[in-house]
DNA sequence: GTCTATAGCTGGATAGAC
DNA sequence: GTCTATCCAGCTATAGAC
């Protein structure tokens, strides 16, 4: 019973600070996220971010370094949902449903949240560099993509370049001259068209 | 002959004045180019300005009305820019020809200077919006490119929608992620061949 | 951990002498 | 027109009481 004790007075204390730890950092990072969806990314400033979290500035240093730590968590953050929505199974079997699904979910998740958007796949932070961790669930999301074109015969890098400006392209233009609109996203199936078709005649070609 | 000494006596006198008055202004953009072509769009300060250009902040102020004054005469230079080198005649006769040549100059127009590229086609300087006599001239050198589209039989907008959002994808990814090379600026050819083949069949299905 | 208070800096813009 | 000097606002970050 001792041994239960020790674990019990020792181990879950350590588990609940650490837990009120990560409660308060999400409670500042959803205020982050929130101040960042209506001001714009450029506008996150320490002072207004506290007000909004009710706290103050100093105590929001007890909890991340500085203001690159707050959006590296951001970018961690941004990328694990990327990920988490990569990952999910496909409806169909069809290859080539299951690619206009996934660019599908890459679009929407892009212009659904444009700050997201620019501090993930948009360098528009100046002076900040995401971590390796942060970075990491990025990666993986990005192979769902190549392994959605492989599936369709899609090996060639440079088709794989062709691939994503022709993506982030769509996502761009339908953000920065179509906000809330879908003249631009609308297009992904007729793109996804093209360039499955070109893909197929260099490949008779060779 | 006392009409001409009092022509001679007060018109170029005002020429002198304005001339005088458009090389200071041009000194001080040149400085401003110089500047945020080394430290970014976003590092644009009128006192770094002012210290390049060998004078003073109050200065800057007898020549722009603000700083956004500042970006303005930037946005219209670049446009001017853009537009003379959008309206240069081309080599070839044939259609494609021309539009490919249209659209590698419009990159290299993009990826040889960055920060313009920014303050022209992104909407990258928080709180600024160009005047309407800046943008004007970019309005023209992209009715360049629809007018290359049509001779291409291009003419339906969903297809210069996806015109515009393939050739900016295409800059886009290479002035973020390989500065400097050509990975993806060398898929142009590629590029335009499959769109013109999508095109085509489109046309030929209706 | 949270606060008050403030340091230290940089920014845009202006007043007023010359 | 150009300068010196300065205002005022904003920022990140920290010192130190509690």
């Amino acid at each position: 019973m001792q041994v239960f004790v020790t674990v019990l007075n020792e181990s879950p204390r350590v588990d609940w600070r650490t837990a009120r730890r990560d409660a308060a950092r999400a409670t500042i990072l959803a205020a982050a996220w929130d101040l960042v969806r209506t001001e714009g990314l450029a506008a996150l400033s320490l002072r207004e971010l506290a007000r909004r979290a009710g706290i103050t500035t100093p105590t929001v240093y007890s909890y991340f370094d500085s203001k690159n730590a707050i959006f590296d968590a951001m970018f961690g953050e941004g990328a694990r949902t990327f990920a988490a929505i990569a990952v999910q199974p496909f409806e169909s079997d069809d290859p080539r449903e299951r690619l206009l699904a996934c660019t599908k979910r890459f679009m929407d998740f892009c212009i659904s949240d444009v700050p997201r958007y620019q501090l993930l796949f948009q360098h528009s932070v100046p002076g900040f560099s995401p971590s390796a961790e942060s970075f990491e669930p990025a990666i993986r999301a990005l192979d769902v993509v190549r392994e959605q074109l492989a599936l369709n015969g899609v090996h060639d890098e440079r088709h794989v370049d062709l691939w994503t400006a022709l993506t982030t392209g769509l996502v761009d233009q339908q953000i920065s001259n179509d906000p809330g609109g879908e003249r631009w996203s609308r297009l992904v199936d007729g793109a996804t068209e093209m360039f499955l078709a070109h893909c197929a005649t260099e490949r008779t070609a060779t």
